[in-house]
DNA sequence: ATGTGTGAACTATTTCACAGCC
DNA sequence: GGCTGTGAAATAGTTCACACAT
């Protein structure tokens, strides 16, 4: 089910694995960085250094892509750039549509990140009246109930969902009737989809206990004995 | 190296892998849900569901913990919720100081889910003189000047870095040399820490990248031929 | 009967180390 | 000489399938 078997040889390379395209979306930042000062070339140990990997993951990564860079030499800085926000899809502009205009939905709001790497926060929903009508980043927010409406006009593929984990299911299946394809999750809940739909979520609790389990086992270790 | 022969049979387990740790927080959230709902037993693969995981997972994870489980019955819910809870070290209190007190630094401040799983956010620091004096979520902002003050008086082991990449490095460096162990970093940059300190990184627009990265393959099914 | 706990098989990811090209 | 690209080895993580306890 669902298994399309890997291209083990296409041209330029079908099936990037996960981890690897995890990890674009940092070295294209850490470009980002070299392209702004003027650099020109880079050796897989200094972007391995900037993006904070090692440097033969970096290469292994890299070679997913194809052969952009020279033996003896290193990597263009501008063509590599180039490379990695195509392989990204960052060449073209993504429609973003968010729900929850809370503190988070705020901040996601006005995150000049996104805007700068093509995606455009094309609308603002949210329940409550109080701030339904409110300018949040040069939007104005709309009411959930006209969220079918902002996604089509917005032509949103991509939904954002800052709401409550007990509103999170409801907004989802809405979004994605409305055409939203991918969905990124900063409620507390696992959201189910249709196959053809990405999920990633972002937990920011979680986070949080993963370094407290980290930080407990480092006080053991001098009670231990 | 670093291959601790694996206790079949010890008391507790140790070195619970790390994938496991990043999926505890999770159970403990749906468990937590569980025994609101008055829940007595419950079934590794209600479980799962709840949590949005595949059973035979769930269980493996679980078995790493010890046998807290009852074959042929399932988890009896209380037990298992605090035996995850102590695990994570959610049983103890964890103070929290948070840089950067803009749009996510305030989100981060009044967010409910620290607070109810025992992190209590004793500090919030900021550079912008506007800000500093400011009541945010019961705690007034404080120079960042006064860091080291702030995470020593509040005894504070964890330190959430919601500034922008110029200053993170800097800002982690300093909270390090104040007494902090681990780091929550927002900010789009990596940071370099000696040894003993763990950093888990959050950033919002890789998030989005990796959503377009699969976006735009789906459409390319429809392109290629 | 039922559902956990777990070896064993499988898959994914990381790291090594070096051949090959500049 | 120096640095990329990559097979091969090592490690980590997931899933299967069934023995075993209740």
């Amino acid at each position: 089910m669902s298994r399309t078997s890997r291209q083990p040889s296409g041209t330029p390379a079908r099936g990037i694995p996960e981890a690897t395209v995890a990890r674009l979306p940092v070295y294209h930042r850490a470009l980002s960085g070299l392209v702004d000062k003027g650099v020109r070339m880079v050796s897989s140990d200094e972007l391995a250094r900037a993006a904070g990997v090692n440097p033969a993951k970096l290469r292994k990564d890299l070679s997913h892509l194809g052969s952009y860079g020279t033996r003896g030499v290193g990597y263009e800085v501008d063509y590599l750039h180039y490379q990695i926000a195509r392989e990204l899809g960052l060449t073209q502009d993504w429609a973003v549509v968010i729900v929850g205009v809370g503190n988070l939905g705020r901040a996601l709001a006005h995150y000049g990140g996104f805007a700068s790497r093509g995606f455009r926060v094309v609308g603002l929903v949210d329940v409550d009246p109080g701030c339904v009508g409110e300018q949040v980043g040069g939007l104005t927010v709309q009411s959930l109930d006209r969220l079918e409406e902002v996604v089509r006009q917005g032509g949103a593929s991509i939904g954002v969902i800052a709401t409550p984990a007990s509103s999170a299911q409801g907004v989802c299946e809405r979004l994605v009737a409305a055409g939203v394809t991918s969905v990124l999750n900063f409620a507390p809940a696992p959201l189910a989809v249709p196959d053809g739909v990405d999920v990633r979520r972002v937990d920011l609790a979680v986070e949080l206990q993963i370094l407290a389990f980290h930080e407990q086992r480092k006080s053991a270790v001098g009670v231990a004995g």
